[in-house]
DNA sequence: AATACGGGGAG
DNA sequence: CTCCCAGTATT
């Protein structure tokens, strides 16, 4: 049923594609590397967020022996922002197995691509037809709202046994003839066109005559999605600590949140002053002079962080796994914007 | 099945 | 503020 009617939708869609389709970096140049890096940079990040880290990668790491040999500190560098840290670290150990185990070329079968680290059940599909012309489908946010609306289903999309649904119906509706093409076109309707929030533009849209949710004028509500958990809050302390020209910096645990990024020493909980230089002294570190305090928050996706931070001048090296850097060197550090209003404070500092 | 994992733009 | 984006890995 719901298969019969996404079918109507390849011919228009094609049709509307070649008139409308965006024209992105990615696209202009296609390769099984490009394609890879694009769709990795495109999970859960908007088009307009990606596009200058994707030229930059490509200057950096042309091939996929360039990355998996480039220094991973400069990886993340050029990552720092992206967010979703794990991704770049994924993309040099998947760069690494292509490398060993592949010859730098792509496997082109969706066993052999899911098994990579970082690619799924989305991204193997996107690489499959975009660059290999397999009618795979490519199921992402965009694709989900879309076929929810056409065929009016109330399923939760956030649910994993309905996406397999969606994605069966996909694959029955897909293009066999520009699977890639297809696909893609998905993608820019959902983002041009059949719009996340506020009123989609039905009147340009290659599905307007066989759409149920604009039949149904359920447009607004529809994809169903089951209400998220609340984020905790996390109160912490951040120090920034100057001694001459270099503050203190150390790296974050390689698992986890920001994995293996640079932050500035911090505690949890929110301390005073008197406290915060208790804090220093089990640090081994002497309090020259109190510069400044400061608050910041930063809210992530499952938690929110509220923090206070004291800019104070200090003698001592503190802890033996915290770096003192310069300006010059703390350049070449992917710290997390997380942070951004401390670094700044400690940029006018100098 | 549920949760962790960033950051930013739009409303 | 809330929502959600060209999702995946882990538990």
């Amino acid at each position: 049923m719901e298969e019969q009617i996404l079918k109507q939708l390849a011919q228009p869609l094609l049709a509307w594609y070649d008139i409308h389709r965006r024209i992105l970096p990615w696209r202009e140049e296609v390769s099984p590397y490009r394609t890879w890096v694009s769709e990795i940079m495109l999970q859960q990040t908007r088009v307009a967020a990606v596009l200058p880290y994707f030229q930059r990668f490509m200057e950096a790491f042309p091939t996929v022996e360039a990355l998996a040999q480039a220094d991973t500190e400069r990886l993340m560098k050029l990552w720092e922002g992206l967010g979703y840290y794990s991704r770049a670290r994924n993309l040099q150990k998947a760069a690494r197995i292509l490398t060993e185990q592949y010859g730098g070329r792509f496997p082109e079968t969706y066993r052999e691509l899911t098994a990579l680290p970082g690619i799924g059940d989305y991204t193997a599909g996107a690489i499959l037809s975009i660059a290999f012309g397999q009618a795979v489908p490519a199921v992402d946010g965009n694709v989900l709202r879309l076929a929810a609306r056409i065929t009016g289903s109330r399923l939760d999309v956030l649910d994993a046994k309905n996406r397999k649904i969606f994605r069966s119906w996909m694959a029955a509706a897909m293009s066999q003839e520009r699977p890639g093409a297809y696909n893609q076109a998905l993608m820019d309707l959902g983002a041009t066109v059949c719009l996340p929030s506020g009123a989609p533009l039905c009147g340009d849209c290659p599905a307007g005559d066989f759409c149920i949710a604009r039949q149904e004028g359920c447009q607004a509500r529809l994809p169903v999605r089951s209400p998220k958990r609340e984020k905790r809050t996390e109160h912490l302390t951040v120090f920034l600590l100057r001694r001459g020209a270099a503050a203190a910096l150390r790296q974050r645990p390689d698992t986890g949140l920001l994995a293996g990024l640079w932050e500035y020493p911090h505690v949890p909980g929110t301390l005073t002053e008197a406290e915060a230089a208790r804090q220093l002294q089990m640090w081994g570190v002497n309090p020259t002079k109190w510069r400044k305090k400061l608050s910041a928050r930063h809210i992530f996706t499952h938690v929110r962080w509220e923090m206070t931070g004291y800019v104070v001048e200090v003698d001592g090296l503190g802890p033996g796994d915290w770096l003192w850097a310069e300006a010059q060197q703390r350049e070449r550090l992917a710290i997390p914007s997380a942070f951004e209003k401390f670094t700044a404070e400690l940029k006018e500092g100098e």
